[in-house]
DNA sequence: TCAATAGTGTCTGTTAGACACTATGGC
DNA sequence: GCCATAGTGTCTAACAGACACTATTGA
């Protein structure tokens, strides 16, 4: 007997992974954007037909992340992404065809790749707006099945933790970047209106590098390009203080 | 065929899930508190003897958290506790002894219940320090076994988020207590010196309501006593702004 | 009385929101 | 020149750290 009870008389449970590729667009005519999820079409003959994200079962002794990646390529047409897991959904009466778990996996890409992918077969992928955790399904599906939803809300709150104090840490713009084209992709993750013209500028000035070029051809004054700063450790996944403490005072005698 | 691929071909995995359960100690002479992590000893043949988390293996179609609930009982003594699923260890080779993964799960529970759940049984159960992520294990052994320290980690996480602004939400006090007993359960959380006196009482006393009580036989001025106001809804897990939106200025003409 | 803790008031530095003002390119 | 956008400076409110001062109990 390996362990503690006598599991090998149990089955296991099969695992699948399920992805949330997440990405930005690029602006429309007044310079918005939107954050998108992947989402594809069930071919096989369970819930023919219906949206829902790229998933795939565990072979033995495969990794979550080795299954992500296995998944990504042949379900969505991603070829390298940064995963991260996030949620695990256990509810054995989630799939009626049997017990399943379902690890979920969010890996945020560059729009040209997720473009990309959909072109190749645009009848059963596509990519659907996301705002404040609500989706926008094609065919006026009204949500994933599987209890998918849980994983799409914690993959946005993983976006804005991320989005809240560092300037575009998943790169969905390239190297150099005008504060408004940073601020565009930052108002799509954390919402409009979160942070006003001047805080967004005081915030993330101070953690970008400016390179001395500026942009041109469009209206208005040309803005200048900035790049990333290097980045200091973070570490702790908690907010930090917002005053830094100030030396002591000297005690008057 | 009733899935994507030929699964009934293959095993599928099977899946532990392992308890963090944290309190927090009474204070000490000199009014210090420290986070307290549960550990038991293996009793069975594999790696006997080792201190590690109470943890099982769930039964077919069972949840995490039916099975969170049912090893708390046999293992750790604890018949109730708030559960919330963290981790998913899923490394194939974590366990030499087959294809196994496991699900963390943290799990904060008042003192007296652990003190109690440890009385029971002193030999295979033990409550544990745990000071910024780092674990002071019995008999000097160095880490937990499995990979276990990862749900360490994020528990500690889990705990400093929910003590960052909020005073104590998981009850480890009674309903009713002092500025200084509630800062002394945020210090052992947060870790000393995180709040200074002045910010603590600023940061918590809004969320408080004073009882009118006051309290006695302490050496110094007696304290008010407080309990919990009612907390606004939070929703999201971001940090909130600090500053809230003023009224708008009006234009000079 | 003294030691120890509770509670209040105040000063300073930092930050967010608001907004006015200047700068500069395309049309 | 006009318009739209970029960038700067300034005022105010809120807040954190520091610290002095008062209040009140037990020993």
């Amino acid at each position: 007997m390996a362990f503690d009870y006598d599991l090998d008389d149990f089955p296991g449970v099969h695992v699948a992974v399920d992805l949330a590729f997440l990405t930005v667009s690029p602006p429309d005519s007044s310079g918005g954007r939107q954050l998108l999820l992947m989402v594809v079409r069930r071919k096989d003959g369970f819930r023919q037909g219906e949206w829902t994200l790229p998933g795939r079962f565990l072979r033995p002794r495969e990794t979550v992340i080795d299954a992500a990646e296995v998944c990504g390529r042949e379900k969505a047409g991603i070829h390298k992404a940064p995963w991260r897991k996030l949620t695990i959904l256990d509810d054995p009466d989630r799939d009626p065809r049997g017990w399943t778990m379902s690890v979920g996996v969010v890996a945020p890409i560059p729009f040209d790749q997720a473009r990309k992918a959909i072109d190749e077969d645009s009848v059963d992928r596509a990519l659907v707006p996301v705002s404040d955790t609500r989706i926008m399904l094609p065919n006026g599906q009204p949500e994933l099945p599987f209890g998918l939803n849980e994983l799409v809300d914690k993959s946005v709150s993983y976006m804005r933790d991320r989005y809240y104090r560092l300037p575009d840490p998943k790169h969905f713009l390239g190297e150099t970047f005008t504060l408004s084209e940073l601020q565009s992709v930052h108002d799509a993750i954390l919402g409009e209106g979160f942070y006003s013209r001047d805080s967004f500028r005081r915030t993330f000035e101070r953690l970008l590098t400016p390179t001395g070029e500026f942009s041109s051809g469009t209206v208005g004054k040309p803005a200048a390009l900035f790049r990333r700063a290097r980045r200091s450790p973070s570490g702790s996944s908690m907010p930090r203080r917002i005053n830094r403490p100030s030396e002591p005072r000297i005690s008057k005698p």
